[in-house]
DNA sequence: GCCGTTTTCGGCCCGACTGTTTTCAGTCG
């Protein structure tokens, strides 16, 4: 798969074509970009096929270049253009309040290329002789250096939500406000985030902004004005607070969450109908026909209520024209949770421990899934240890009164493809979970192949996080996903959407892809203490952001279907 | 550079803020 490294190059070229102030042809290619960053085939597929420009912002231009790209692994006219402006875009504008243009200055006035050169010349102080340049943006820039160096890259939800959930409670508690909203990236539970976005109404602006720009969490203070403060937390993420009127909170609300791509196809529709959507309202002539809620101006545009989960501009709005949204699978929806480790493993807590949290949540069910054999490094199981857990769990379960623990494994699937625990001690279990951990690389057949003859095994009913991504840290194994959701319709091994924070996999393209292949999905904490169950919702988010209906997962089941279901 | 249920040419989302300006460019979301 060659999508990512495609939509990577089409982004810079879109970088480039903003530094030279070519407005139109920077869309033309951000637009490109966004089309393959969100295309779940595979590119590679569609260019051998001519389907290029099919694809929605590629044309005749565009497509010729990706075509250079997969045959060549490069791009003739991205190497030029990097040769004239060889800066490191990326760190420059990580910078607050530097942009492109800003950049295509410092590098054609001082030959500014990096972030150690731009400190250099702001303490020297040649920032500010050049054109629109002053004493007061040199040292803003020179003040925000050290903060782009630490906190460049977007930080992930998981470790973010509860940060955002108590900023907004802490301003709930001051009763400044008639209603506090978080909006942004993560309202629309993006796997990861690049800052929090807070809105609130209010009348008493002073009052709230002083609050906000006062509370423990602050380092800095980047903006204070009437109705936008921006800060700087100690955890090193921004957080805006903007406050807005009851009568356009809905607009606002809308227009902070985004993404920025619905934004615009969204702007444009109502152009379409003779309209005028902004943060402050949807319009005919001067009068504001919606605003207050986020339904009202859905209804007005002809749409269905589109979930903040879906806004990214991958069809939902056609979808939403044609009545045809799903019906995405709701928070509540979990019935129990099919991958969880103990203390017998590489857990903390006891599989008592483990199964009170659960039945506390209103769980029916928990599956105990400990690591097995060679997976030595997390304490794995011999067979031996598995029938003593079996016959632990059988006694637990006495406790309990509709809640049951279910005996599992996370079996780990060999270089070869093969299993470390017997099919004898397989079969006496109610759920086994396969997974690779190892030898990317190393391994005979490839990793599709080692996950496809998992697959074939009888027993085997999960394969956990399918793609092996950790966000931000490692990539996805390059997988053949057509072959393996295809095996996984039809032999009834369902695929994982494991929940830790740096994993989210699978991630939601591929969910909305494995759906319509008729794949069954499993959303798992993949919990190494009590404390990890609940992160479960990121993967209800997850599902969502894929467009996963509440039938599309199995562990919305009740027990006695789910039992149904994995006997067969 | 892409796109078309008024268009194959002439459009391409919108508004606020900041710092530099003396009417605006650049940045941000």
């Amino acid at each position: 798969m060659q999508n990512e490294k495609v939509a990577k190059i089409l982004n810079r070229i879109a970088d480039f074509m903003e530094m030279k102030g070519d407005v139109y042809r920077m869309k033309a290619y951000r637009n490109a970009a966004h089309s393959v960053e969100t295309l779940s085939k595979d590119i590679e597929d569609i260019a051998f096929h001519d389907q290029l420009k099919d694809l929605p912002g590629i044309g005749t231009a565009i497509a010729a270049k990706i075509t250079e790209i997969i045959e060549t692994g490069s791009l003739q006219y991205f190497e030029k253009l990097k040769k004239e402006y060889p800066v490191d875009f990326d760190a420059l504008m990580a910078v607050e309040g530097l942009g492109p243009k800003t950049i295509k200055l410092f590098y054609e006035e001082l030959g500014i290329k990096n972030l150690d050169d731009l400190e250099r010349y702001a303490k020297r102080h040649h920032l500010r002789r050049l054109k629109g340049m002053g004493d007061k943006k040199e040292r803003k820039i020179l003040d925000s250096i050290e903060f782009a160096r630490k906190h460049s890259s977007r930080k992930l939800l998981g470790y973010i939500m509860p940060l955002a959930e108590s900023l907004k409670k802490q301003i709930e508690e001051t009763g400044l406000a008639e209603q506090v909203e978080i909006a942004g990236s993560i309202r629309r539970r993006k796997e990861s985030v690049g800052d929090i976005d807070i809105l609130v109404i209010s009348e008493k602006t002073a009052q709230i902004m002083d609050f906000f720009i006062s509370m423990g969490e602050v380092a800095e203070i980047v903006i204070n004005g009437p109705l936008k403060s921006t800060v700087r937390l100690k955890s090193g993420i921004e957080c805006d607070l903007r406050v807005f009127g009851r009568e356009v909170f809905g607009a606002a609300l809308m227009y902070f969450t985004g993404s920025k791509e619905l934004n615009v196809e969204l702007r444009k529709l109502s152009i379409s109908k003779g309209l005028k959507l902004s943060e402050y309202g949807l319009f005919e002539g001067k009068e504001r026909v919606a605003g207050q809620s986020e339904k009202e101006i859905f209804n007005y545009l002809g749409l269905e209520y589109i979930a903040p989960e879906m806004r990214e501009n991958r069809g939902e709005v056609e979808a939403a024209i044609n009545g045809r949204l799903p019906d995405l699978i709701s928070y509540s929806d979990i019935n129990g949770d099919l991958e969880t480790h103990s203390n017998w493993s590489d857990g903390k807590n006891t599989i008592g421990e483990m199964g009170r949290a659960a039945y506390k949540m209103g769980y029916e069910y928990m599956a105990i899934t400990d690591h097995t054999g060679t997976d030595r490094i997390a304490g794995g199981l011999g067979e031996d240890e598995l029938i003593k857990q079996m016959r632990m769990i059988d006694d637990l379960n006495d406790e309990f009164e509709n809640f049951t623990i279910l005996k599992g494994l996370e079996v780990n699937i060999d270089f070869n493809g093969n299993l470390d625990i017997s099919n004898d001690i397989l079969k006496d279990m109610d759920i086994v979970v396969g997974s690779v951990h190892s030898g990317k690389g190393l391994d005979v057949f490839g990793i599709s192949q080692r996950i496809l003859k998992a697959m074939e095994n009888e027993y085997v009913n999960i394969i956990a996080h399918p793609t092996g991504r950790k966000i931000q840290e490692e990539k996805e194994y390059d997988l053949n996903l057509d072959k393996i959701f295809e095996t996984s319709a039809g032999t009834d091994t369902f695929l994982e959407i494991n929940s830790h924070p740096n994993r989210l996999d699978l991630r939601d393209i591929y969910i909305k892809k494995a759906v319509d292949f008729g794949c069954k999905l499993v959303i798992n904490s993949d919990a190494h203490s009590i404390n990890d169950l609940g992160r479960i919702d990121l993967g209800v988010a997850t599902a969502r952001r894929g467009w996963a209906e509440k039938k599309d997962v199995i562990n919305t089941m009740n027990l006695k279907k789910l039992q149904k279901l994995l006997s067969v």
